[in-house]
DNA sequence: TCTCTACCTTGACAGGTGTCGATCCAGAGC
DNA sequence: GCTCTGGATCGACACCTGTCAAGGTAGAGA
């Protein structure tokens, strides 16, 4: 793989590489309709609101989800897109083995 | 997905969440016989030989791959089964929507 | 045994990251 | 307009990470 491309996949990597994202992503793509409204994430963790917005938004900047305002509450969502882009990189045996 | 599982789910994720451990284990993954040689790897990057062992380390303790001695060569291997494991978790329709 | 090579470990430093309190902004409702 | 509430941003702090120079260890060969 490319030197470019191996930093466009590690920030992908980066932002799952922390317990709280990989539970906040977790608890997003589980949740009834597959959106989760911010209230909801913030009382799964003993943290305070501004470390959820923090992670929230490195997941965000990852593209891995995506945050819409409706009214008072803002509902993110999973891209699953991104899981399966980066599921498919692990699958060593055809992908990387050609990719490098 | 519970704290605990998240926490060792992440220590993975960080591992790959860097480009240059990224190509490390692309570059190990897809060497002929499926393991490389450290002087094979430190030669593909522009770093001292210290942070190219300091990045194996890591790699190793995540469980992506193990290393050898045989003579005076230390040999990398990428252990596949880590690779599955992590991309399993990704495909979120049935993985992660259950195990939370 | 001595030396050379390949690799690892240690120590130290700059920069990045997770966290919180304080503050700010956007909508809803009065 | 004013106020309340849900979230985001800012500023600051402790801690973690990536990096290298220097020194250490293990095996090969003389």
């Amino acid at each position: 793989m490319s030197s470019g491309q191996a930093v466009e996949l590690a920030k992908v990597f980066k932002a799952l590489g922390d317990p709280v994202r990989l539970r906040l992503a977790s608890l997003i793509a589980s949740h009834e309709g597959g959106e989760a409204c911010v209230c909801d994430l913030t009382d799964a963790f003993d943290l305070s609101g501004p470390t959820i917005s923090h992670h929230l938004k490195v997941l965000r900047e990852a593209g891995l989800i995506t945050g819409e305002r409706r009214g008072t509450w803002v509902y993110y969502r999973i891209q699953p897109d991104a899981l399966r882009r980066l599921s498919a990189v692990l699958v060593l045996d055809d992908a990387w083995a050609v990719s490098v």
